[in-house]
DNA sequence: ACAGATAGCGTTTTT
DNA sequence: CGCTATCTGT
C-alpha cells in the first residue's frame, strides 16, 4: 500500500478522493462547511507536488478577490513557497489579463479602460438621450440590465433580432452604446468576459497557446458560472474540440447554495457539466465541520423541499446543540431590541461580538438594528456599504487619472470636465457631444477641434482651452513621478482637492481624508503584488485594480463588534451566534419570488445558506408587523420556519411584553413587578450596584429560577442584561 | 451655477 | 419613510 503523501493526512476519507483524484475531469459537490477551499487548495498542492505539475500550466478561477487571495495565501502556505506562475484570480481578473496581453487581436487600445457599473448607466443614460428616447419608457436601468444580460449570455446587438417594439429598442440602445464604449476605449465588466470569451473562440493560435498551457483548471463556486464563464471554461479546456490534450477540469460547487440566479448565474451548468465532461468523476463532501446537529438537520429539512437536487446530505459527528431560538416580535422595534437583548446577554457571559452574526434578507432592514445596537452600545459592523473606489471623490480623482491615462476615456471626461466648476455649463458639454458625435471622434478630440476651429469660443472657449492644457500639463509633470506622487498632484493641480476642502460639514472632511487615503493606497499599491499585470504602467495597473477590486474592505478596524449583512454576503462566512431576522412571508421569501417561477427554491436556498452560517446557536426572529415604505404592513411567519422540525424550536417568549402597549411606550414593564420580584429577587425599579458596572435600575427581567435573567439601566454604561445568578448585584 | 423643492421609487451583488 | 435625481427659480 502506498504511503500516504503529508498532504492528505489531515483530511477525511472524502476530501482525499477529491484532492488525489487522478481522473480527467472532477466535480465536487461541497456541502456547506464540508472543506471546499481546503480541498481545492490542497488539489492544487498537490497538483504541484506529487503529480509533478508545474504552477504554470494551473488556472484556478474564483469570483472574488477575496476568495482568489485567500486561496493563493493558503497554497503558498502549503508549499512554503510563492507560486506566481500559476494563474489565480477571478473571472474578471483573468480576462482582463487575456484583454491586456493580446489587445490588438480584439481591436483595443492599449490603454483601454474599465467601466464599473455607475460609469455604464450614466453612460447608456447619454446613449438614450441622444437616441431622443424617453427615459420614462425606457428606463437606463434596464437597458443597462438588457445589455449586461445579453452580454453574459454572449449576444452582441446583431444576434438580436428585435421582433417585438421593447427587443427593438433595447438593441438600438446596446448597439449605440457599444459604439460609443469603443470609441472611448472602453470595456464594462461583461464585456471584458465577453471579449475574451471571443478571442479565445476566434482565434485559434491564442486559444492553443492557452489549451496547451493551462493543463489543470479548477473552478471555485461552480454553481454562480453564467453561460459566457462556463464557455469560457469549455473554450480554455478544449473539451469537445478533438484536442490532442485536452485539459483536467475540477470544478467545485454546491447546487444548494445557489442563490444568484437573479443575475444570471446557471445551477444547471453542474449537470450540464456532466455532460460535456462525461469522464468526470464525482465527490460529495458531505461531512460538516461547522454548525452543531440540530442546525445542519433543521437545514436539510428545509432544503429537501426543493426539487430536482442533485442530492445531499450534511451530518456531523459534533454534539447535539442547543435548540433553534425563535422570537415572535410585536414588530421591527420589538425584534431589534430582542436582538440586542441577546447579544448584550452572550457579551455579558464573556463571548465575543465579532463571534455574532446579523442577517437579514434586504438591507433596509440595518436600520432598525442599528438604532438597537446603538441604544444599547454595543459596536457593530454593516457589510456592503459604499466601498472605497466607488466613492465619489475617489471615482473623480480616478477620472483624472484615467484621462491622463486615455484620452478616449469619454466617461472619465464627462465626469471631470466640469469638477470643480470651471465655467462649462450643459450648453458647452452639449456642445463637445454633438461635436464627438457628428465627428465619430470622442469627447477629448471634440473639445480640442472646436476650440481650435474657433466654434468654441470667449468664456466657454477658454475654459475648454484651460481644461484640455490642465490635463496636458498633468500628464507632463507626472511623468516617472512614483505613483503616490502622481496622484497627489492630479488631485491638486485639478483643483478637487481645493473643492473639497472648501465645503464644510462631517461628509466634506471625510472626502477629504478620502482623497488623501487614495495617495496613500498609492504608495501601497505594488504592482507585483498584481500578478496580473507585467507590461503596464503602474498608473493603468492602478486604475485596473481599482475598477476591478473596488471592495478592499475598509481597514479593518479591530474592535470586537457584531457584523451585520444580508444572507447574500454571508455566504462563505461562519459565526458562533447566527440571528436570522425578519423571517415573515413576504420578506423573506420576497414578495417578488412568490410570482416568478424558480424564485421560490433560490429563497429556500438562501435561507439554507443563513442557517448554515451558524456554528453553536441559531436564532430566529420575525416581526408580526413592519413598517415598510412608511406603511405599517403585517404579516406570517415565513414558510420556511414551517419547515424546520418543530422539536428543534424553541420558542422564545417576549421579554417584556404584557400588552402590546408597553411596546409602544418604552422598555418598562408595566403589569407584573410581583411576578419579578418572586422570580428573579428583584423587582421592578430597583436600585442595584454591580462590581464593575456600578449602579443602575432594574427595568427588566426574564426566565425564573438559576435561568432568571434582568435589565439593569446602569447609570454610567446603560442598559445591560445580567444573569441573576453570575452577577451577583447588591441591593442599594 | 446653485440652492431648494418635489416627484418618484423602493430585493439580493460582484466584477 | 427616506433617498436620489430632476426640476425650478433666482
Amino acid at each position: 500500500m502506498m504511503h500516504e503523501h503529508p498532504l492528505l493526512t489531515q483530511l477525511n476519507e472524502k476530501q482525499r478522493d477529491a484532492v488525489s483524484a487522478t481522473g480527467r475531469h472532477l466535480l465536487v459537490l461541497a456541502g456547506a462547511g464540508s472543506g471546499k477551499t481546503r480541498v481545492l487548495v490542497h488539489r492544487i498542492a498537490w497538483l504541484i507536488q506529487t503529480q509533478g505539475v508545474s504552477p504554470h500550466s494551473i488556472l484556478a478561477v474564483t469570483f472574488t478577490n477575496k476568495a482568489a487571495a485567500e486561496m493563493r495565501g493558503r497554497v503558498e502556505q502549503l508549499l512554503g513557497s510563492s507560486v506566481r506562475a500559476m494563474w489565480m484570480g477571478t473571472f474578471h481578473g483573468l480576462a482582463h489579463r487575456l484583454l491586456r496581453a493580446h489587445y490588438m487581436d480584439v481591436g483595443l487600445p492599449q490603454n483601454f479602460q474599465i467601466l464599473d457599473s455607475d460609469d455604464q448607466q450614466r453612460l447608456i443614460k447619454r446613449m438614450i438621450r441622444s437616441l431622443n428616447l424617453d427615459e420614462k419608457r425606457w428606463p437606463p436601468k434596464q437597458a443597462q440590465w438588457f445589455i449586461n444580460h445579453k452580454k453574459d449570455e454572449g449576444l452582441r446587438p446583431h444576434h438580436l433580432d428585435g421582433y417585438d417594439i421593447n427587443e427593438r429598442t433595447f438593441k438600438e440602445i446596446y448597439e449605440a452604446y457599444q459604439v460609443a464604449c469603443d470609441r472611448a476605449g472602453l470595456v464594462d465588466f461583461a464585456e471584458l468576459l465577453l471579449r475574451a470569451h471571443e478571442l479565445l473562440r476566434d482565434n485559434k493560435a491564442v486559444r492553443e497557446h492557452y489549451q496547451r498551457r493551462f493543463r489543470h483548471i479548477l473552478v471555485d463556486e461552480f454553481q454562480d458560472t453564467n453561460t459566457i464563464q462556463y464557455s469560457w471554461i469549455k473554450l480554455l479546456s478544449g473539451v469537445g474540440q478533438d484536442q490532442e490534450y485536452p485539459s483536467y477540469v475540477t470544478i467545485v460547487g454546491d447546487d444548494d447554495q445557489s442563490i444568484y440566479g437573479w443575475r444570471g448565474a446557471r445551477v444547471e451548468n453542474i449537470q450540464q457539466f456532466l455532460q460535456d465532461y462525461p469522464q468526470a468523476l464525482t465527490v460529495r463532501l458531505e461531512q460538516n465541520y461547522r454548525s452543531t446537529n440540530t442546525i445542519l438537520t433543521a437545514a436539510n429539512e428545509v432544503i429537501a423541499n426543493n426539487q430536482g437536487r442533485l442530492g445531499k446530505e450534511l451530518w456531523t459527528d459534533g454534539s447535539i446543540g442547543e435548540p433553534i431560538d425563535l422570537y415572535v416580535a410585536y414588530n421591527e422595534m420589538d425584534e431589534a431590541r430582542f436582538i440586542a437583548g441577546q447579544i448584550e446577554q452572550w457579551h455579558e457571559q464573556g463571548n465575543a461580538l465579532q463571534d455574532v452574526a446579523v442577517l437579514y434578507r434586504s438591507n433596509a432592514q440595518s436600520r432598525v438594528l442599528e438604532e438597537a445596537l446603538l441604544h444599547a452600545r454595543i459596536p457593530y459592523r454593516i457589510y456592503g456599504g459604499l466601498r472605497f473606489f466607488d466613492r465619489q471623490e475617489v471615482k473623480d480623482a480616478l477620472a483624472y487619472l484615467r484621462l491622463v491615462a486615455s484620452r478616449q476615456d469619454d466617461a472619465a471626461f464627462e465626469r471631470i470636465i466640469n469638477t470643480p466648476t470651471r465655467g462649462i455649463g450643459d450648453r458647452t458639454l452639449g456642445i463637445i457631444r454633438d461635436g464627438g458625435r457628428e465627428r465619430g471622434v470622442p469627447l477629448w478630440d471634440a473639445a480640442k477641434q472646436l476650440v481650435q476651429e474657433k466654434i468654441l469660443t470667449g468664456r466657454a472657449g477658454n475654459a475648454v482651452a484651460a481644461f484640455t492644457d490642465l490635463i496636458d500639463q498633468l500628464e507632463d509633470s507626472m511623468g516617472d513621478l512614483p505613483l503616490g506622487r502622481q496622484v497627489d498632484l492630479a488631485i491638486k493641480n485639478s483643483g478637487l482637492m481645493a473643492m473639497y476642502q472648501a465645503e464644510k460639514g462631517d461628509k466634506a472632511e471625510t472626502r477629504v481624508e478620502n482623497l488623501q487615503e487614495l495617495v496613500s493606497a498609492c504608495d501601497n499599491f505594488n504592482q507585483l503584488d498584481d500578478v496580473i499585470l507585467e507590461d503596464v504602467s503602474p498608473l493603468q495597473a492602478f486604475l485596473a485594480h481599482a475598477a476591478l477590486e473596488s471592495g478592499e474592505e475598509q481597514a479593518e478596524e479591530h474592535q470586537d463588534a457584531v457584523q451585520l449583512m444580508t444572507l447574500h454576503s454571508a455566504k462563505g462566512l461562519e459565526f458562533p451566534l447566527v440571528f436570522m431576522c425578519g423571517v415573515e412571508e413576504g420578506l423573506f421569501p420576497s414578495q417578488q419570488s412568490l410570482t416568478e417561477s424558480g424564485r421560490l427554491e433560490e429563497e429556500r436556498r438562501l435561507c439554507y445558506v443563513g442557517m448554515t452560517r451558524a456554528m453553536q446557536k441559531l436564532v430566529i426572529t420575525y416581526a408580526e408587523s413592519r413598517r415598510i415604505y412608511g406603511q405599517e404592513k403585517f404579516s406570517a411567519v415565513s414558510r420556511f420556519v414551517g419547515e424546520i422540525p418543530p422539536n428543534m424550536l424553541h420558542h422564545v417568549r417576549s421579554q417584556s411584553r404584557t400588552s402590546h402597549h408597553s411596546h409602544a411606550l418604552g422598555r418598562f414593564h408595566t403589569g407584573a413587578s410581583h411576578e419579578a420580584f418572586t422570580q428573579t429577587g428583584y423587582s421592578l425599579g430597583q436600585r442595584v450596584r454591580h462590581s464593575k458596572f456600578g449602579e443602575g435600575t432594574v427595568i427588566n427581567y426574564e426566565g425564573s429560577g438559576p435561568q432568571s435573567r434582568v435589565q439593569v439601566n446602569f447609570d454610567a454604561v446603560g442598559s445591560k442584561w445580567l444573569a441573576v445568578d453570575y452577577a451577583r448585584l447588591e441591593r442599594c
